[in-house]
DNA sequence: AGTTGCGATTTTGCATGCAGAATTGATTGA
DNA sequence: TCAATCAATTCTGCATGCAAAATCGCAACT
């Protein structure tokens, strides 16, 4: 990702705790003992307490004064707000993709697209659901505003361990092609109201497939 | 604002540092000496450091590893991208709204919208700026979406400087008065899209008079 | 039995000190 | 006169230490 030995202890602290928050080794909830954390990754406190602002400042985790840093609650509600928040940023990347792409961003779109077609045709579930990161991708950079990529990409980053069985459910792979298909030609021929709502669409129906999911965990 | 007393030294800094960068008092590309700013404010650097990260995570000082850090610089384009996506996430929630206000949020809406009538009747610009603030902050509360909120109040505070005579060009008032009653008619009859769509026209607008006063700045 | 008060321990917040990188300035050579 | 090199200084990154706040455990009381 990043060259190692430039970047600060502190850095590679935030990135390597912000990993085992999102992957779930340190669950929601957990307390972040500072001098725990500094014996495990044998470095002193100070770029620990470092690391913990950043990751606070990220929401990463609560920082509470004089009390020790949680991992931030994820509770179902707030869960809910950020998918509707990325479905939303979604669908406006989307618009301004309509808007401002290149006629080479589109045609790169387009091409991932019909490749993403013979992912389906072949049913390679590990294949489609990596070339979609890139189809998503290409529309957030296709915004060119990277205020509202970055803003996506790190809500997608976060909402990422609840998003695992997105394309388990059957059928889901063809549907979501379809729904690409509505995505792609509404930015290709510059509609971007359409393009915001098929891409609201989209995003909204994965959505449903996440709250099922939820659902049944929760019993 | 926040009591003083129960935050930490970095909290405090951390608030004071941004206020002097929001303001102006420390302008883009300044070092943040540590020790200097520590010696100013009879803390030590440890502290300073701590709130130093905490700015660099939300984007308004730039962090270059064994190097000072500087006060982001905010390039044209930079803040033009900035604007586009002030526009966007103000639209998205007058979207949101539309879709999930409350009936007593609907008519607080309009309350405000009509007390502002009155503030254009006489011309206090003074009170219509406030007012405008106060009618923006119930739109985003009435997106129900704390994210997107967060967001977009984070990026009105970044480009207040950059705002301020935004209401200064005359006739000005009169035109947002309008603008606004576009808006607040689409979001209390649910009109989803048409509350985006008047206010990305709405932001838009202000945009175009911010553009022209920076091109008169430059000059 | 449950709750409240107090002391011991843990843990955070901050100061200080040191090593190494980056910057500055001076000196030297073309 | 200007550019390049090198030494001195400055400043950052990190470790360590100390004081105060918070937490925990135990005991006494209602």
């Amino acid at each position: 990702m990043a060259q190692s030995s430039k970047q600060t202890q502190t850095d590679k602290l935030a990135a390597d705790i912000a990993d085992s928050i999102l992957s779930g080794v340190l669950a929601p909830g957990a307390r972040l003992d500072e001098h725990g954390l500094a014996e495990r990754y044998a470095v002193s406190r100070t770029p620990v307490r470092e690391a913990i602002r950043s990751l606070a400042a990220m929401g990463l985790v609560e920082l509470r004064p004089r009390r020790s840093a949680v991992v931030a609650e994820i509770t179902p509600e707030k869960l809910e707000t950020m998918f509707v928040a990325m479905g939303e940023l979604e669908a406006t990347c989307a618009r301004l993709s309509a808007l401002s792409m290149t006629p080479i961003e589109r045609r790169r779109l387009q091409n991932q697209h019909e490749r993403m077609g013979a992912l389906v045709e072949t049913d390679d579930v590990a294949g489609f659901v990596e070339a979609n990161v890139t189809f998503h991708g290409l529309i957030y950079a296709g915004s060119h505003n990277t205020i509202l990529a970055d803003m996506v990409i790190r809500l997608r980053r976060r909402l990422d361990p609840y998003r695992r069985a997105q394309f388990r459910s059957p059928g889901r792979l063809p549907r979501s092609q379809a729904e690409h298909d509505l995505v792609v030609q509404a930015i290709v021929s510059g509609n971007a109201a359409g393009a915001h709502a098929a891409m609201l669409d989209h995003v909204s129906l994965v959505e449903d497939t996440f709250v099922s999911l939820t659902a049944t965990r929760a019993a």
